[in-house]
DNA sequence: AATGCGGGGGT
DNA sequence: ACCCCAGCATT
């Protein structure tokens, strides 16, 4: 197929240098992998560094505490990778004596391993024949193709992966994955790609059509919702505050934060002083209120915003075990948490 | 089939 | 404000 020669002598010529790049230890390209997950390159590659550097093998990672993985994930976020990630190192190493699986359906098992990555990890480190369909994947054969299906229905999963499944080279998969995903990444980008210098510019079914900047097809997001968080920074006279981990299924779990009171709405300062000398924590004790941000930080996720403040609370003694304020940040919090520590300066 | 899950970067 | 990113798990 002329596609699939084009896309990998394009490879050979303008293939960026990356570290996971001059390996096939499965250990190593299964970790790049989970950290590509939904990141580009450059936000990943400082953790791929990092942990090589603390776990070196699957062994040192099965022997960690999760509590460390997600500190070291701390800041790249979708934190179920790290926690996927640590349980599937434990499972390597206790159930496959530390093997790892070598075909496309054994690496389904693991947990964080889907299609997706399983493809990924079987051609790269084993060679087989499975096409990979990521984003990039999508777009470079939604616009060379001319396909309108979207992408985000069972429908144009099965299509693609079909269509993929048929274009890659079976004499060498590793190539050929990597290639038409490096392709979407420099070439075929999602904004203003440069066609007039694109080796299929002259059978691109979405350039000769005038559809470039329409495919791939994608069906709308949910709306962004809006909370209102409050979080109590505990300042005891002992030097100390509390930090809590947040368990359950929503975001952030198993990370670190400040007790949050999530409000209705923006929290006015009278109303939610009185509010909170019905909180659990607050419920016996004296304290003394202060707002650290006026006007309430947004942090932004993909479908919430976050409109926080941060209330120092001044109390005599913690009503429970408290963290001294040099060990606040050895605990794994989100970004959110986390610049205000850096901010606040704890002392 | 629909929903939830982070954070950074680009336009 | 909206889109994208070497997706996956759960319901």
């Amino acid at each position: 197929m002329q596609f699939t020669k084009t896309i990998t002598s394009w490879y050979s010529v303008n293939k960026r240098s990356l570290p996971w790049r001059d390996t096939k230890n499965p250990y190593n390209i299964w970790l790049s992998e989970i950290i590509l997950q939904q990141t580009q390159v450059k936000q990943g590659l400082p953790y791929y560094y990092a942990f090589l550097k603390a776990f070196p093998s699957v062994f040192h990672l099965a022997e960690a505490q999760e509590s460390d993985v997600l500190k070291l994930w701390q800041g790249l976020g979708y934190y179920s990778r790290a926690r996927n990630l640590h349980a599937a190192a434990k499972y390597v190493v206790n159930d496959l004596n530390g093997t790892f699986p070598s075909n496309y359906k054994d690496l389904l098992k693991l947990k964080g391993v889907g299609d997706y990555t399983a493809s990924a990890i079987a051609s790269i480190c084993f060679n087989e024949n499975t096409a990979v369909v990521d984003g990039n994947v999508y777009r470079v054969l939604a616009r060379y193709f001319g396909v309108n299906i979207p992408i985000n229905t069972t429908k144009g999963v099965k299509y693609f992966k079909t269509l993929a499944q048929t274009l890659i080279d079976a004499k060498n998969p590793a190539d050929y994955n990597q290639a038409i995903m490096e392709f979407g990444a420099i070439q075929c980008k999602p904004q203003s790609p440069n066609c007039n210098i694109c080796p299929l510019n002259t059978s691109c079914e979405a350039l000769a059509k005038n559809m470039v900047k329409t495919l791939p097809v994608k069906l709308k997001a949910n709306k962004v919702k809006k909370r209102y968080f409050n979080f109590l920074v505990f300042i005891s006279e002992d030097g100390k505050t509390i930090l809590e981990k947040r368990t359950g299924k929503g975001i952030w779990q198993n990370l670190y934060q400040f007790p949050l009171v999530e409000t209705k709405q923006d929290a006015d300062f009278d109303v939610f002083s009185e509010q909170l000398k019905t909180e659990t924590l607050l419920k016996k004790q004296s304290f003394q209120l202060s707002l650290y941000n006026k006007d309430s930080i947004v942090h932004k996720l993909s479908h919430q915003h976050l409109y926080t403040k941060f209330w120092i609370v001044n109390v005599n003694k913690l009503p429970v075990k408290g963290v001294v304020f040099k060990d606040v940040k050895a605990y794994a919090v989100p970004v959110l948490i986390g610049n205000f520590i850096e901010a606040f300066q704890f002392k």
